[in-house]
DNA sequence: TCTTGACCTTCCAGCGGTTGGAAGCTTTAT
DNA sequence: ATAAAGCTTCCAACCGCTGGAAGGTCAAGA
């Protein structure tokens, strides 16, 4: 399988493939005699878990650890536990941070005429 | 003023400020005959407004907007508002993504045991 | 056989926002 | 006089991804 089919049946793009391959996320894959790399169905798996463990907002380098992880028969699962609630950890933090965001900016909108004149409780609570 | 002292003032710091320079979300500084920028309180007061907005998240594009809406004295709220409330649009869908891998991840690491043995739903979910 | 076009290769650059460092000049304080 | 602090520019890295350029390879159709 080449690298366009392997994007295809694991839906990373080509691109990103190259991209991991050159991060050490992954193995360097083999190359046929054109220079052409070349792959089976393990990486297949490997870059869906990427991509699945990506869509769960892990960062590549705790998805290296991961990888090791699901690769290594000896894991145990508390130390998978750990990795993951660290993680959730992370993202409650960029979430308080966003609707502290949000919610300063709600009530400043809320409490903005929008209409044509200058005054703006917005503006104002930016200048302060 | 120099730029240190600016730094200390507004909050923001000397790399920075001369970062904003060079995107040209403030304009160029005054210098004198040594060459080093010269600032004035004006400029404490947008470095401020800079500050705060980038505080409740809005990327620097929107900030140049801000900016001239906040100097232009035709404004209209309307038109802040609508920035802001597209602003609050983009925060939401963030939270939600965020919100949405949280709660995935949440589940999962809810049905982990957590001990030494080697299964773990986190894994099994990011190989199915 | 020749051409087209779809695929592959490497390399380089940028996005956003910030931080860090190097190397050199100026000012201030001792 | 000397040292330290502050200023200057330039270059690079972080993260994860995307885009393009410039070229090699392979399969199908005329």
């Amino acid at each position: 399988m080449n690298i366009g089919e392997l994007a295809k049946n694991s839906g990373v793009n080509s691109k990103m493939i190259r991209h991991y391959e050159s991060i050490k996320l992954i193995p360097k894959a083999q190359r046929n005699s054109s220079g052409y790399r070349v792959y089976g169905d393990k990486d297949v798996h490997t870059l869906s878990f990427v991509r699945r463990a990506r869509s769960l907002g892990f960062p590549l380098e705790e998805i290296k650890l991961l990888l090791g992880l699901w690769k290594n028969k000896k894991r145990t699962s508390s130390k998978v536990k750990e990795l993951a609630q660290k993680h959730i950890d992370e993202l409650q933090n960029k979430i308080d941070d966003l609707q502290s965001m949000r919610d300063s900016l709600d009530h400043l909108v809320k409490n903005c005429h929008g209409d044509d004149r200058p005054d703006c409780p917005i503006i104002e609570s930016l200048s302060k």
